[in-house]
DNA sequence: ATGGTTGCATGGCAA
């Protein structure tokens, strides 16, 4: 037998990821490796945290990749990797509400064409405490994007919205619904712009793949991946058309052990052709 | 133990 790198792949979409990577200038060569080792079509990032002359372009596209980058500075930025064609890029979306005096449109959203998905890799605000100004913030946002889901969803189209969604819609999202009593994440109202987002026709296509209790994200403090103290808070949804596709998919937890991981693991579905 | 960890404007924030 020859060895090989995975399977060879047919046309279109196999495989897509998304990850919030915590920094892509810190995070590079653990990047590099993963695309390599995890053999994905497309990868939606977030928390690039970086303006689009600060993004390594040329790291990803001497893996073959095409890349798509909104950054606006030092905070949020998201990107689309792409191997299977990267088309119809548009930053943001419509009516995506603001932040700050002035108020300015934050590099939360981005969305591409990729093999025929249109991916949008979404960077959910965090609403930091309930009371915050950023809570108000953060439920706008979500009412923009689910305007935009409903809209998508209609029409049709094969979609995905993916990304840090900083919301764990049920109870066993979070390692201990006690902790995150009266906390951000797991509230009704955030529970509720997420669950809009689904009834505007959007499926979470990771949930009949993976565990209760599986994580997608673990603070860096009081050792808590080593404790097992996670929330899932990154999510794949896809509409119908999308979903039909969806074989398969997994969190990879192996990629948050180590020295140099992001607080987020990867998230990954496999497609039908 | 009012602690602990990362990353960025390397200096207080944000997560």
């Amino acid at each position: 037998m020859e060895p090989t790198l995975g399977a060879p792949h047919k046309v279109g979409i196999v495989r897509i990821a998304t990850w919030n990577v915590n920094s892509i200038r810190s995070r590079i060569d653990r990047v590099e490796a993963w695309l390599q080792r995890s053999d994905v079509d497309v990868v939606a990032i977030q928390e690039t945290k970086a303006k689009d002359s600060q993004f390594p372009f040329d790291r990803l596209q001497a893996l073959g990749y095409e890349v798509a980058h909104h950054g606006l500075n030092h905070w949020n930025g998201v990107a689309i990797v792409s191997r299977v064609g990267l088309t119809d890029v548009v930053p943001s979306f419509a009516d995506a509400p603001g932040w700050g005096d002035p108020e300015v449109v934050e590099a939360r959203a981005l969305t591409a064409t990729c093999g025929g998905v249109k991916v949008t890799s979404v960077y959910v605000p965090n609403g930091r405490q309930l009371e915050d100004p950023h809570m108000a913030y953060k439920l706008s946002w979500l009412a923009a994007l689910r305007s935009e889901a409903e809209r998508s969803a209609a029409a049709g189209e094969t979609a995905a919205i993916m990304g840090d969604w900083n919301i764990a819609p049920q109870d066993e999202d979070v390692w201990s619904m006690e902790y995150y009593l009266d906390k951000s994440h797991v509230s009704e109202p955030e529970r509720a712009a997420f669950r809009a987002v689904l009834d505007a026709g959007f499926v979470d296509v990771v949930r009949p793949h993976v565990e209760p209790g599986a994580f997608t994200y673990w603070d860096y403090t009081q050792l808590a991946f080593a404790k097992r103290r996670g929330m899932r808070i990154d999510f794949i949804l896809g509409t119908q058309p999308f979903a039909d596709r969806v074989l398969g998919a997994a969190i990879d937890r192996e990629e948050r052990k180590g020295k140099g991981a992001s607080d987020h693991a990867p998230v990954v579905v496999e497609l039908a052709d």
